[in-house]
RNA sequence: UGGGGUGUAGCCAAGUGGUAAGGCACGGGACUUUGACUCCCGCAUUCCCAGGUUCGAAUCCUGGCACCCCAGCCA
């Protein structure tokens, strides 16, 4: 699929512009604080970065982890972030950095504008600083730090630096402007005091940077040209620029903002997302229902369908919430291309061929793609008794049902023309068995007089055939807009999983290795569950279902037979 | 009520003074050994609202309205 037209948006326009104009290179970075998983929507911010970069033979796009809270960060949390961009297919090489693999750099520069009078070391608590910041009508009040000598406030420094001071005892402010109407440049802290060890840097330091100060000065010394962020930072870019301006430094990279992903079913918060981890509402980090990567991947979505999905919903400026459904496509897409295909019966109804010899056996050829050759082909038991999916047959049929009734002819997929002749049912009224005849001459399952039938069945041997564990995902909310619930829980869908622990599948799946997907026929893209799939017992994770547009026809009426949950 | 942003179809999104791209979704049809895939057709007389400028406005001007972000020693 990932389609001819390439990318365009407002960013690549600056950026095309900026060429233009004579800028010789094209510099970004990924930059994500490794304090939990990455999530879809951080892929868009990786694929805008790591794209552009692409996107000019001497672009360059680093891979930077915004390490400065060491409070929050883990060197696990790197790891898991590496692995989970490999996977998606981006590269970075040598640019792998940190923030504060630029610790010392960063401390200078810091020295530097202390020396010019434009940061000075305030020993006020966290709370007067709180208290003087002023509210978003009211202007702040100045620290009486900020009149500190120059000298004084340099010794400070390097004693915060010693660590002579306990935590919270005071930070370095820029002295910017208590008054100005952007919260951001009332007087903002560049350090606090951190007496704790940091994943990359030890026990080295006992301050550390805020982003605000780290960030801008970081895509300095790599040579950044277009620092990308969200929205929320917009009114952060007067302080990035005004480091830059005060530390007079050449060339200054610009920063541009566009709007995060949010996607609709789900939730893309960290916080969040930790929620539902530690709650223990989801399996884990990697819980195939979840939006992060590792979950994604676990459920079976392509990277290719992820990387394209993010192209096709552009970048803009624009607060936007995308429907799952667009995602979805680009899933059954990749996965259409891509999946051999295979039967599975769910929910299993014993049809037995009345006029087929009781102790025949034989092997039917099918192919494992419909369009493509390259697939192959495999083969196929059959014998007089095979299973059906239960709601492919109704004894009485529904309005533009074309599958099993009795009286009717239908395909069985790759094999016979069969037509039902009876029904057994229990004495509870559930149908136990259908009877049918099959046509000898329809092997293969096209009749020689070419007579048509409209339903086609898929089915596995009663006598051949293998058991499965399978499970159907669906979306993890039952509303659109999960955050703005006043009770996230309370609107979990509690169908977002459900197990068949007795699916029957081919027999030759019952190996299938983990990883390995599978379109089922008429059902949806399934693959090998990576973790609980073993060999003779495989585990099928529902990645997405088909199109299907006789569920919906059915879900459109009022009369819900087998009623489904929303989206199912 | 201070500052910064954003409003084009159900959801994304082009468009930058010359008469509303495209995708998803949806509806209809064709094809079909998957009710899948593919293909065709349809889907905004109107661009948040109201005025104004202009031969001509989604685009320019004025005034409103709605929504989002900001008061961490988080990022």
């Amino acid at each position: 699929m990932s389609d001819d037209a390439p990318a365009r948006d407002f960013v690549r326009d600056i950026v095309e512009a900026d060429r233009a104009s004579g800028a010789l290179e094209v510099v970004t970075r990924f930059p994500p604080e490794p304090n939990g998983y990455l999530h879809i929507g951080h892929v868009k911010s990786a694929a805008l970065n790591f794209g552009i970069a692409a996107e000019y033979p001497e672009g360059r796009c680093y891979l930077r982890f915004d390490d400065t809270n060491p409070t929050r960060e883990s060197e696990e949390y790197v790891e898991s972030m590496k692995e989970d961009l490999r996977w998606l297919g981006f590269s970075w090489e040598g640019r792998l950095t940190h923030a504060s693999d630029y610790f010392e750099d960063l401390f200078e520069l810091a020295l530097r504008l202390v020396r010019k009078g434009k940061a000075y070391v305030d020993d006020q608590g966290p709370e007067e600083i709180r208290a003087s910041r002023g509210t978003l009508i009211e202007p702040g009040r100045e620290s009486p730090s900020r009149q500190r000598a120059t000298e004084e406030n340099e010794d400070l420094l390097l004693r915060m630096r010693a660590g002579e001071f306990p935590e919270g005892s005071m930070v370095l402010r820029a002295k910017i402007d208590m008054a100005s109407p952007n919260l951001n440049l009332r007087d903002p802290v560049m350090y606090r005091i951190l007496h704790r060890p940091h994943q990359n840097t030890g026990r080295r330091w006992c301050i550390y940077p805020m982003y605000d100060w780290a960030h801008g000065q970081c895509d300095y010394f790599e040579g950044v040209t277009h620092s990308l962020c969200t929205l929320e930072f917009e009114d952060h870019r007067a302080l990035y620029d005004w480091f830059l301006a005060a530390l007079e430094v050449e060339p200054r990279p610009r920063q541009y903002e566009f709007a995060r992903l949010n996607l609709d079913y789900t939730v893309l918060s960290k916080r969040t997302l930790i929620r539902l981890v530690d709650a223990g509402h989801v399996d884990g980090w990697d819980d195939p229902r979840m939006p992060t990567l590792r979950g994604m991947r676990r459920r079976g979505y392509p990277p290719a369908a992820i990387r394209e999905f993010c192209r096709r919903i552009g970048v803009t400026r624009k607060d936007s919430v995308v429907e799952m459904g667009s995602l979805e496509h680009c899933v059954r897409a990749e996965l259409d291309a891509a999946a051999p295909r295979a039967m599975c019966v769910m929910d299993p109804l014993k049809l037995v061929i009345v006029n087929y010899p009781e102790d025949r056996e034989e092997t039917l050829s099918a192919p494992n793609h419909p369009r493509n050759p390259e697939f192959g082909r495999r083969e196929l038991p059959f014998s007089r008794e095979i299973w059906i999916e239960r709601a492919d047959f109704m004894a009485e049929p529904a309005p533009g049902f074309f599958r099993l009734a009795p009286g009717r002819e239908v395909r069985l997929r790759f094999a016979w023309l069969v037509t039902c002749i009876d029904y057994l049912c229990d004495d509870a009224g559930e149908v136990r068995e259908v009877r049918c005849t099959y046509d000898p001459d329809t092997r293969g399952g096209s009749a020689p007089d070419g007579r048509k039938v409209k339903g086609a069945l898929h089915w596995v041997c009663a006598k051949r055939s293998a058991a499965a564990e399978v499970r159907l995902f669906d979306r993890l909310f039952t509303v659109a807009d999960p955050a703005a619930s006043e009770d996230l829980i309370s609107v979990l869908n509690p169908e977002s999983r459900r197990v068949v622990p007795n699916a029957l599948v081919e027999a030759n799946l019952a190996e299938a290795s983990p990883g390995a997907f599978y379109q089922f026929e008429r059902q949806g893209y399934f693959c090998a569950d990576a973790v609980d799939s073993a060999p003779g017992l495989p585990v099928f994770n529902r990645i997405v279902t088909l199109r299907d547009t006789w569920a919906r026809r059915r879900q459109a009426r009022p009369e819900p037979a087998r009623s489904r949950p929303p989206g199912a």
